[in-house]
DNA sequence: ATGGGTGCAAATAATTTGCAGGTAA
DNA sequence: TTACCTGCAAATTATTTGCACCCAT
């Protein structure tokens, strides 16, 4: 096993091209209707098949939506940061976070708990939609 | 609309009780298979709504695991907090981290977000199980 | 040629919802 | 009594898996 690298396939380049082209995180649903209406065709499980091998290898970054939905995202900096997430427009912006990480290690560290993980995501609403904020569930129906 | 408490039932009592007892988070679907065992027999959806509500009134936490199953549990403080899990035994500690929340609300206003709230959770392996780490998925099962 | 990649359909799984009947207030 | 609560069953939704077929290597 010498780190087999995945298949080079039009389907994957594809799925690669919609997630650089996506302004925020898009989910594998996402990815699929955006890959439909473009004409190219790709199987649903095509996506999460390979959405899940990228997310493995470290090429994009995924993280689970308060509504249960994992998200995918092409990140920038291959470094380790967070993300900011706007509620309406999903659009997001990576920061960094050196105190939170100092500090995930130092609250682990002090009751004695190893192979430190952190999950940290800081969601609002970005100023081009302050206005239309979400109210709870239903409104933001903007497709 | 007076700020309408939700009827005391059985089952509500039920619920509540079964998630004091737990050591550590505890699904709806964990707290229904507690409860037929220990006798007492409460639906599958009504545990789901009442924990649902729990959770709105701020009366216990929600959290959701990476793997996409919500857990709940009672916690101590009612203040805000966050919380430091073993990937092995599910036992949690709960812990403040002012330095997150300073660093979360700063991102944010730095790129003009509003409405903001954050997700934020530390992993890993307590040291009653630093033997025993979770190789990925399938060793754990323990009941 | 061959084995990994693909995709359809069916299988899982967690959670939600419709609706009839029970019960706390 | 009455509105809210309960719970069964069916519906939803996101994601996974079986399996036959196709293509990059």
């Amino acid at each position: 096993m010498t780190t087999s690298a995945p298949r080079s396939t039009r389907q994957r380049a594809a799925i690669k091209a919609a997630l650089d082209a996506a302004e925020g995180f898009k989910s594998a649903q996402d990815i699929h209707a955006d890959l439909r209406s473009t004409g190219g065709s790709v199987g649903l499980t095509t996506v999460y098949r390979a959405l899940q091998s990228l997310a493995d290898s470290g090429e994009i970054d995924a993280l689970r939506k308060d509504d249960g939905e994992t998200v995918y995202r092409q990140c920038s900096t291959p470094v380790h940061h967070h993300h900011l997430v706007c509620r309406v427009c999903g659009r997001s912006v990576e920061v960094e976070g050196p105190e939170v990480e100092r500090w995930a290690d130092e609250v682990a560290r002090q009751h004695g708990f190893t192979s430190i993980s952190h999950q940290v995501e800081v969601f609002g609403t970005c100023p081009l939609h302050a206005a239309e904020q979400v109210p709870d569930e239903g409104t933001a129906r903007g497709d």
